[in-house]
DNA sequence: AGATTGGAGTATACAATGTATTCCTCGCAT
DNA sequence: ATGCGAGGAATACATTGTATACTCCAATCT
């Protein structure tokens, strides 16, 4: 039962993601996320975001390829990648989105 | 427990409502949301919402002012409006999309 | 070596949001 | 008066958002 809708805060992990590019790291994604939406997210959270969006096969991931081993409390992360179906799930939401902005620029721009 | 946080169908509700400008009925809304979003709307997820919305502020309505009788089946319309905090949530909303979409142009704009 | 610490990820639980179906009421047409 | 259509409200349930509470593992402390 896919309402072939996606959230808004699944769109905002997704974008950051993409954001990150080869580091698409959890934790590089939550600190994008602080960064450019500017409120806190836990990493419970984020996780149970990516699952989700693994789910409907938006995202796919691949253990850490070269260094098993990062700094401290060496451990295997995951990379995340934006699937296709993830593009263009973002495409749709961002046309609406513009459609719907559309005209609005002087209301909106304030503050 | 104000999430501060706006979902992505109460935004374009909200949306949609600025773009009728003066003339933002229930009805012509969810035309409105069909038509930029491509996708349907029923009524009582669109009320639903219109609740919710004015619970936390962000719109405020009042009964069809002149005409208490429109065309057909003559019922009192309510009339929609967004608030202060409605227009100021929205800013917030589409400053944190318009910083993760940086960038992303050429991958997002395809198709 | 055993305990401790801290990072990465998982599981569980619950609140908020999204969405449809059903019901109610009011006028108008018949 | 009866039936139909339109606007709206209530109800109910699925999905999404979010936090808290673990589990694991390796490096460090002692």
């Amino acid at each position: 039962m896919a309402p072939s809708y996606i959230g808004e805060f699944e769109q905002m992990v997704l974008l950051a993601v993409l954001q990150q590019g080869d580091e698409a790291y959890a934790i590089e994604v939550r600190k994008e996320l602080e960064r450019s939406a500017g409120r806190s997210v836990s990493r419970g959270a984020l996780y149970r975001t990516f699952d989700r969006l693994e789910a409907k096969g938006y995202v796919d991931w691949e253990l850490e390829a070269g260094n098993p081993v990062p700094e401290r409390g060496g451990h295997p992360m995951r990379k995340f990648r934006v699937t296709e179906a993830g593009l263009e799930a973002l495409r749709v939401s961002r046309s609406a989105l513009l459609k719907l902005w559309r005209g609005l620029d002087t209301v909106l721009d304030g503050s």
